[in-house]
DNA sequence: ATTTAAACGTGATATTTATCACAAATTTTG
DNA sequence: CAAAATTTGTGATAAATATCACGTTTAAAT
């Protein structure tokens, strides 16, 4: 973790939603009161249990949201691409983080003071409705994730995870899966063998070649019928 | 479902933690455009894929907010307790309800015009900082709910769950469940008979007491244990 | 009050997934 | 580059839960 070269929020390219209905002396004072922070691969970026002083706003690159859930076991709860905010309820709430983010790849974030952030809530109506959009966004997204978690059985659920992660993720048929097989299987709300031998199965079946985290998918057509049939 | 005796905003003394935050005139205002609804037990309050024109406001009762999930089967996402919002991201978003919600009791709730209800947010900061809190609070709140019927198995789940109605919802060791075994099926993830099993199970152990839906908790420390350890 | 329908309980069985144990492969480290 | 540590694959087995089939009870309707 390394704070970054001056960057000015003014020319930002990469703002978000909210952050579009700033005028000049808002971005400007948004600029005074906030860093922007690299992560290498591996870094945490917030810590489960710590307080919440800052919005972050990831710039570039993938999160991982997890927890340990209630029993012992890592719950990965979200796989999260930039550009999008991530803590955002802990920080509206009592302020103490439910869970953890760690980088999955390099990651560019902002940290954002918490009492600016609020006063652009305060003063700016149009930021407000933007933030309670990506809140709102965030929730409805969660609910259909949870329901096809303990709706479908695992190769169902796998299969939606393959295409979440070659949909919404990489835009492509082919990619290196950002996660082991032990954090594959905390997404999936599973265990690493049960993981391998769905992965297997597909790989026996033609619907995606495989070489360690390299995934090409080849029906794509097949894989979303498993994903819908559960 | 019949619109109620008139009732005003300004007196209400059910108020929401936002509306809290409304001056006079904005009370006047809320009061003149959104209209008291009363619906009975078994009624639907918001149909899964209508379009969310209105917010609504619980004043009393209870609902569950359900979706038939990925697959065919219902899944009750949320038992909410008055007084809350329910449905509120979906009229942030893409405006069409992914859930249902339905009414477990009587229920009265308000009907608050869409437009209003932004332009409080955008003319008015506290109100729309409250209302952030309140979704934030939900989607923390969802988090570990689903954390739980990830991870957890099945009796523990169960305890969980009444657990969650005695404490949240009927603040009392004894009470009736508002759900059939059908529907606490589809509340904890699972099916009518595993759940009928594990409730046996626990009038067996002394934990709990059972008259049909009527419930009492026995051993309240002991069904917290089974409810911690999953 | 009688009939009908819905909800519930229960045993037998099947299926899915977890667990355990260990070997092979891969990556990291000194 | 070798040694150590981590990650991954795989079979055998166990545990949890779903499914099926049916009888009983409770609630609803005529």
């Amino acid at each position: 973790m390394n704070i970054s070269e001056v960057c000015n929020c003014s020319t930002c390219i990469i703002k978000s939603t909210p952050a579009t209905t700033l005028n000049h002396n808002e971005l400007e004072k948004l600029c005074c009161n906030s860093v922007g922070i690299s992560f290498t691969k591996g870094e945490q970026i917030i810590k489960q249990g710590s307080l919440s002083t800052n919005i972050i706003y990831i710039k570039d690159g993938l999160v991982k949201l997890h927890m340990p859930g209630p029993l012992k076991k890592d719950e990965i709860i979200k796989v999260a691409k930039a550009p999008e905010f991530i803590g955002l309820p802990s920080s509206f709430t009592d302020r103490v983080h439910p869970y953890s983010a760690t980088a999955l790849t390099k990651v560019d974030a902002c940290f954002i003071d918490l009492n600016t952030f609020n006063e652009f809530i305060v003063s700016n109506g149009d930021f407000a409705q933007r933030l309670i959009t990506c809140l709102s966004e965030d929730i409805i997204n969660h609910f259909s994730r949870c329901a096809s978690k303990t709706q479908k059985q695992l190769c169902g659920y796998m299969a939606e995870v393959l295409l979440f992660f070659s949909e919404s993720i990489f835009d492509s048929d082919s990619f290196e899966i950002p996660l082991n097989r032990i954090e594959l299987a905390s997404f999936v709300g599973s265990t690493r063998e049960s993981v391998t031998r769905i992965l297997k199965d597909f790989v026996d079946d033609g619907i995606i070649e495989m070489d360690h985290r390299k995934i090409t998918i080849l029906n794509a057509e097949l894989l979303n019928k498993i994903s819908v049939t559960g």
